[in-house]
This record gives structure tokens, sequence and C-alpha cells, in this order.
DNA sequence: AGGAAATCTTGGCGCTGACAAGATTGGAGG
DNA sequence: CCTCCAATCTTGTCAGCGCCAAGATTTCCT
């Protein structure tokens, strides 16, 4: 047993992944996630400075996969509504990563590397939204923040279990985010 | 200074709310609560079993509430986009009951009073989504999902801080959820 | 080779949630 | 009126936690 992991950063972030898949991302502890690791309580804080360093780490690095998903979708497909596909299909089977990434007041939301991962992801289906097919929609700035609000609040009702992923995730987002199209011409 | 308090369940939620506010759910103390209502720090525990009871005991609160507001709004207009609206607008109002009804792992969520009290609030939604001007969506119980999806979605991203709330909630909050269509005819 | 820097451990402090046992109070029945 | 019981709240205690300080070990740089 080397005094020196390797790479013990990593492990640590992984051990707390599954820890949070277990017990949810409030109950994580720091010692434990050490204990799992086998090191001793005070490595991770020398790595993350405390458990909202590990959090944000693991949020920035969600945000970040998300991201890369979505690049490669837009990139294969470049309809808005696989764009969504994508984005709920990512919170479903990374639900440690989603839950760390949405969860209020765990992570410090100004970090550098999370608030540039993040706009990373908001980029995308920004221009994502731009190639909706209805032209009125595509031209409307408004058709990205209705289009992320609908694929994050399906996200969100289905990880809570509010709603039942019904037949499947991703045919469930199909259906849903095809339904995003332009303002109504008539607003009364 | 009375043995018995009156009404110390209500002195204690009510007093949970305030350091929900200040300091986020997460870092919520039964101790503090208790300090700051003045008992000691066992008298949480009587009547809440635990501290996730308390924070179950604030969801269903926060359902119940958002259910009673969504009744309120339609009676007054029957427009679906209404209801969205008003479920923006309590989130954003009242964020410390919002943030312990969708923070992950927080609550009992198969807590009976919590179950109904989201069922009631959905049920809201999903008659008032028969109400769509477009019959093609008022007749698809898709249409509930999408639209309860949308204004979940957009409330978690204005609390979260991704999107900005302009030129106001209310406004932001009934342009999207004017979004809400029915099924598009061409699906490719 | 040798000193600086990075990595990890040991020890300890105050706070927390939960439990157990006791004190105080209000209320129902005689 | 009084007695007993249940509800309410307090005191005391325990293990676990996050965080900080100091020390041990290893690697890296020159």
């Amino acid at each position: 047993m080397p005094y020196h992991h390797g790479d013990l950063r990593r492990a640590l972030l992984d051990t707390a992944l599954t820890a949070i898949e277990e017990h949810g991302p409030v109950a994580l502890s720091l010692r434990d996630v050490a204990r799992r690791a086998g090191v001793s309580h005070a490595a991770p804080t020398h790595h993350f400075g405390d458990k909202t360093g590990l959090l944000t780490a693991l949020a920035a690095e969600g945000w970040t996969m998300l991201a890369d998903a979505l690049a490669a979708t837009a990139q294969r497909d470049p309809r808005f509504s696989e764009l969504g596909v994508t984005y709920v299909v990512f919170a479903t089977s990374h639900p440690a990563h989603f839950a760390v990434m949405r969860a209020p007041g765990l992570v410090r939301s100004d970090d550098p590397e999370l608030v540039a991962a993040q706009k990373r992801a908001a980029d995308h289906l920004r221009s994502g939204a731009a190639r909706h097919p209805d032209p009125r929609a595509a031209e409307d700035p408004l058709t990205a923040v209705a289009g992320w609000a609908l694929v994050h609040g399906l996200a969100a009702l289905i990880v809570e279990g509010s709603i039942a992923p019904e037949p499947d995730v991703e045919t469930l987002a199909r259906a849903v985010a095809g339904r995003l199209g332009p303002a109504p011409v008539t607003n009364r």
C-alpha cells in the first residue's frame, strides 16, 4: 500500500458518486468517502478544500459531461428535440451527477469551472433552439429558455419520481420535447 | 414564559422557513431552529420525530399551498398558461418551501400527506391542460406532463440562478407557458 | 544529494442528530 | 376538588461529522 495513491482525487470522486447513488447527495459524508477509499479522514480535504469543494467538482464534471453529450448529439442529429432527449437521458443515466447539479445550496455556484461548464451546456441548447423546424420558433430567443426549462423540468420530475418514464425515458422525452412550439399568434 | 408554548409546532415551522431562506435547506439545523424559537434542543424531535420529519412537513405544506394557489387561479382564469404563471410565481415567492419540495433526498417522499398534496397540485395541472386553447393539445394526456415539466423546470432554473427572470417573473412565465403546443403533425 | 513541495496521517475541537430519562403542565373522570 | 394520565418540553449523553493544525512520508527539482 503506497503512501501516495496515484490518482486519489479521481478515486475519491468515483467513491463519492457511488455513495451519492446509495444515499443521496445530502447524506454524503467526507469521512465515509475516505473510509470507502481506504484513506485517512482528512485526505479528501487536501484535494477539495472542504465538502462543498468535492460536490462542486462533481457538479462541474456533470455539466461538462452533459455539454459533451449535447455536442455529440447536435453533430449526429440537428433537431432541437434530440438535444432534449439527450438532456433527459443524461439525467436519468447519471442520477448522482444530476442530483448534485440541481440540488440547492450544495455547491459553490460561482465556481469558475462550474459556471463555464454550465454555460457550455446552455450554449448548445441555445444553438439547438435556433434550428427549430418552425422558423417562428427558431428566431425567437425565448425558445432556448423554454426548451431548457422543458427538459430540465422533465428530468427533475422523473428523477424525483413525480412522473413515470413511460414507455421509456427516451420515448417520453422525445414526445415531450416535440411539444415546444412558437409563441401563439393570438395571445388572448 | 409558559412551559407549554401554545403552538410550538407552527412556530418551529416558521422558524425553519426563515433559517432556510438564509442558509438553504441543506444547512438547516434542528438545534439552531430550537435556539431561535427559544426552546430546548430536543423540542423539535417531539413534534417531527426527526429532521426529515420537519422537512417533510414543510414540503407537504408547500405542495398544499401550491395546490390552493392553482385552484384559485383556475377559478379566476381558465387558461392553462395562467396555471403555469401561478406555479412559477409561487416558487419564486416562497423559495424556502420550493427548495424543500424539489431538493433530492431531504424528505420522506412516501409520506402520505406529502403524496396527497402533490397529487392535488398535479391534478389541477392535469385538468388545466384539458382546457388548452388548441383542441389537439387539450385532448392529449401528454400536455399535462409537458406543461408540468415546463413550469417546474422554469421555476427551478430561475431559483438556481441559471435563468434571469426578465423582465419579471410573471411576464417571463406567461411567455414561456404559452410556448406549449400540440404534438407536431410532421414528426420528421 | 539535498531541500522544497506535494501528499497523506494523526489528533483534536465544537457542533450536530438521535436517544433515554425526567420534569412540568393541562385535561378527563371520579 | 383531586387524582391520575397523556401530552409537552427539558436535561443529559453519545457517536459521528466537518474542519483545522501539526507531523510523517514521498516525490520532484536542481
